[in-house]
DNA sequence: TTGAAAGCGCTAACAA
DNA sequence: TTGTTAGCGCTTTCAA
């Protein structure tokens, strides 16, 4: 089956395709008549715009690209569902692809995005290594850019984040006013901007409540239950003198939960435990799991508005780049609450 | 900056703009100088191929429509994943529409995808109801369309499902094989053939070891945390003679699991508990919660390669659709295990 | 209110 | 091996 055109729609009217063309968008110079006619005849026919050939000619694909490290992470495919509900009820499309957090995907990706000329590019960063001058290609082009969660600071680029640092901070407070003293931190070893604020805002807590930080205490890897567990088992049988563990990420905090209660030691009584992310299964786990929620499906609303608002404004690279940074909520558990004092 | 154009380079190096084209596609008809010349300066020009024009005039995209009731779920989230994954290792893109379980969102998805022309369209489907036409829409304009996890079985369309019959009936019978014999059973009450079919396993599964069926014990809604607390409790203050419950979803089961331990009723010994879908948490809650997992990812990639494999043949409706059915995989953990007997 | 015409940037068939 | 030519289906400006 041949697809119809305008001009297929032209011939069985006796009119041009220009005319076709006006009445199918809205045009305000066009006889109610013909539009109608021309309306009628598109649904006989089956009629469908091919924006292929409208956005070869006008310049605009009403398509965003969105770059995530993968979506099999309920942060990121949470985030990219509220960016798709909202950019999807203001009119456009998405495009999606996971970089694996392989920068070279992000590369690939960018380039794909680019050719397929999306009126903007919504990114959360594989890690910050050298060779992130692609990111320079966009602005050269002047397609509009984003980043969420994970930013390149260097860069002016609006942004909608949380405020890492804030959250590593009350995250490590709350564990020190629960009456824990020694509190060990496992975070990752990628060379990310959010962990490491995670980690500014562990030490200088302690600090500020006059407790000393132990480098021995903090681990690094590749966040997982696994390095959950086997950090947690380190520390243990390093015999070191510790009573809480702050994760910057929950699996990790569970993998240490799981150690600690199999060996009998009492969470939260004898150890506080505290993770990140506020992942479903931290609710339903004995204890329950104390964590910090990044307000993930908001995140994703924003960074649309933000994005919508900033297209609506011609010179999206001529005015400063606006950070949004929302914040993080703490969500007290039972794995990190003595209810009988120490 | 104006955007360079083959014409550009042609211009650059006073060749004709096809010549430029070919050096650019690999074309066999090329010498090796003026391919070099020509990459070489297409680099320098920052020369990035525009392809809605190149996709206007082959008439192909590169692009596939994926369709999904919602992100914000580990199930569609981990599956796309999957799809995206292995779809992009082959050189597509994937245009991303979230239906929120809205028919009319999906009827607007689908023919977004048709006007940007994407090469094929993979489907979860948002509800069995009425007015499904839409679908034909794509067959008709000879778009390869495919279903995953949710199919409309009327609709002579490849897909891969896991075998929710089956799933249902493994989940059951371990039940009755543990020594459960009343057992209640969950369900939604959206009008789709999965949960018809967890059902039916359900069903025959009592049927074929002898137990009777209680329509009393059915509870229909919609899945979630709060369901599976209301229609737990709503059994035991009726005082339902049941030791068992198979809900058709890990939250449900949660919900249920939350309020008997609260109720200081026993688990697994004096009843037993089954979720479905293999969340996260269930893992790592106390006691453990037996489940049936989906293969998410596998699922993913068994789409993307099926859907690879049939667009490689040119007559794709000409073809009897292919309906792979994966096994589902029964986990059984400590809320279904009665380790003393009873 | 409608028509005519140009062209977005590319592919591909045919000719030289 | 390279050039010429004709569109793909639409938007948009100018003229009638």
């Amino acid at each position: 089956m041949k697809k119809t055109t305008i001009h297929d729609i032209a011939r069985e009217l006796d009119v041009t395709f220009s005319t076709v063309a006006r009445a199918l968008n809205d045009h305000p110079a066009i006889s109610a008549a013909t539009k109608a006619a021309v309306l009628e005849t598109a649904k006989r026919l089956n009629y469908q715009q091919n924006k292929l050939a409208s956005s070869l000619r006008s310049g605009r694909t009403n398509v965003i690209g969105i770059i995530v490290p993968s979506l099999d992470t309920s942060f990121f495919s949470s985030v990219v569902h509220g960016i798709e509900k909202v950019m999807n009820e203001n009119g456009y499309s998405m495009l999606l692809y996971q970089t694996g957090e392989s920068l070279k995907q992000e590369q690939k990706g960018i380039e794909t995005f680019l050719q397929s000329r999306v009126d903007g590019i919504i990114s959360s960063v594989s890690g910050e290594v050298e060779g992130r001058e692609f990111y320079e290609q966009i602005s050269k082009r002047q397609v509009p850019l984003l980043f969420f969660d994970r930013a390149i600071n260097e860069l002016p680029v609006p942004s909608v984040t949380i405020n890492d640092y804030q959250a590593g901070f009350v995250a490590t407070e709350h564990l020190i006013k629960e009456g824990y003293k020694h509190i060990a931190h496992f975070t990752s070893d990628q060379n990310l901007t959010i962990f490491k604020e995670r980690f500014r805002g562990y030490r200088d807590a302690l600090q500020q409540y006059g407790l000393p930080m132990n480098e021995d205490m903090i681990c690094k890897g590749r966040l997982s239950l696994e390095f959950g567990k086997d950090s947690v088992t380190r520390l243990l049988e390093q015999e070191k003198n510790f009573d809480a563990v702050f994760a910057a990420e929950d699996y990790t905090a569970m993998g240490a939960l799981q150690v600690l209660l199999e060996r009998g030691i009492k969470v939260p009584q004898q150890m506080g435990v505290m993770g990140f992310a506020n992942e479903a299964f931290g609710a339903f786990v004995t204890p329950s799991l104390s964590t910090v929620d990044q307000q993930t499906i908001r995140m994703g609303e924003e960074t649309a508005h933000l994005f919508l608002k900033l297209i609506a404004n011609k010179d999206f690279y001529g005015t400063t780049p606006e950070r949004i940074v929302l914040d993080p909520i703490l969500i007290p558990r039972h794995s990190s609450q003595t209810v009988e004092p120490r």
